[in-house]
Order: C-alpha cells, then sequence, then structure tokens
DNA sequence: CTTTCATACCTAGCATAACTAGGTATGAAA
DNA sequence: TTTCATACCTAGTTATGCTAGGTATGAAAG
C-alpha cells in the first residue's frame, strides 16, 4: 500500500521525461528495488486521475513496429504539484521518524 | 492522512508505556512537532481496531480526583507487530526516497 | 501455424483507512 | 454559571489502492 504518495511517485518517475504507463510501472519497480512492484490496476487508474487533475497530459504514439502506447508527460501544474508533494514527505516522513524512535535511517 | 502508518505510530506512542486515547494524541503532536494532529476521530477507532486485533488491551482507569481514562498497554504481540511495522516503515521511506531523489534524509 | 509470453491498455467493484461531524460528560477556571 | 480543556464515543462520507477480470498485439517457441 501506497497510501496516498502514490501520485507523487507517479509525478516522480515523468520528471525525468515522457513514458507510458507500462513503463512507469517498470521503472518505479527498478527504482524501488522491487519495493513497489504495482499492478495497472494502480497506476492506469491513478494516471487518470492525474490527467483528469491536469498534472499530465497525454498522447497516443505509436512507435515504429511496435504497438500504441499513451505517453503521458508533465504539465507545468504537475511539477509544481511535484515539488510540493517532496516538501509534504519530507515533513511527512521527518514526523513519523521521529515517532518510530529511529534514527533517520537504520544500518 | 497518515495512510496506513498509523498503527505503527500508535504502537509507537504506547512502547514507553500505558496510556489513555487522549494523552496518545497530545504525544503524537508534541513528538511530531505539530505536523500530527490528529483528530479523535481517527485516533480513537484506531485504538478500538488494534485492541480488537488483540495488540493492545485496555483497562478503565480513574484517577484520585480526576475523571475515567481508558488506559492501554501493549500486548506482546502489539510488541511484535511494532517492530515490524519498524521494519516495514524502513523499506518504505527508504523507497520512496530513492523514488522521490531525496537522499535518505534530507538535512 | 499456433500457442505462449511479454507488452500494453482498460474498468467495475471491493475493502478499508482516515476523517467529518456530530454526540455525551466531567472537573476546573472565569 | 458558563466556558474551557479534558475524555470518551460512533455513524457515515470519501478516497485510495487493489482485485479480478477483460482486450489486444508482436515476438518467440514448438
Amino acid at each position: 500500500m501506497l497510501k496516498g504518495h502514490l501520485d507523487a511517485i507517479v509525478l516522480a518517475a515523468l520528471e525525468a521525461g515522457p513514458a507510458h504507463g507500462y513503463a512507469i510501472i517498470e521503472t518505479i519497480k527498478r527504482a524501488s528495488a522491487d519495493t513497489f512492484d504495482l499492478p495497472e490496476g494502480t497506476v492506469y487508474p491513478a494516471l487518470h486521475r492525474l490527467e483528469e487533475a491536469g498534472l499530465l497530459s497525454s498522447a497516443w504514439m505509436t512507435p515504429p513496429g511496435g504497438r500504441r502506447r499513451r505517453m503521458y508527460s508533465l504539465t507545468k501544474a504537475g511539477t509544481a504539484t511535484l515539488a510540493d508533494r517532496r516538501k509534504a514527505w519530507g515533513r511527512f516522513s521527518h514526523a513519523v521518524n521521529a515517532l518510530l524512535g529511529g534514527r533517520a535511517w537504520p544500518a
């Protein structure tokens, strides 16, 4: 369960440049060292929500000799929201670390 | 929104010793430097859930000249679960930090 | 050539978590 | 005597992530 941090993660995955849904799932899995192996039923609806909210835009593409993909890009609002979410994550994780009595990052 | 980490936080708040609901709320608020100012409607049901799950036990107490309180304590299972949750939080926050491009622990 | 696999998209509906918005009640302070 | 902080409670809303299905194509295997 990603519990509200999924949006930030998806937005961050698109920061490096446009990508399509399936690739985003792979990126998240790889970059999290398999911690987040998100089902499509989680990611696709999230992408739709984020586009609906104006944080992403999408366009269908068909690579030569490949199948059609919907490519997503960060909008300006998406970039701004990502910055907010990063700050929110910082505050959140800081507070949880304080409460769990852990050091910042246990060895 | 605490998004699934509330249980860990509540369990951690009881690690130092038994406490009642209202005090737990205050503890969480203080220890998180006001980041988590949880409404009672969040915490009380959580306490009930955790007791139902066998992670907490409770007993009514009436301090001299005070009003009755329900004191909660960690059970053995609660202590074990807290340890699990701490590990889960470590993995989770590590992965999110990796994805958001942050260092493990921003200064 | 046909079956399987990885890719690539989608959605209806479920479970549940956290919160809103109310309610009750007591002791202390104004 | 009214207000405030304490102290508890719960019904119902909302949103989120997931389950479990479905469609379809290109490449590889047999």
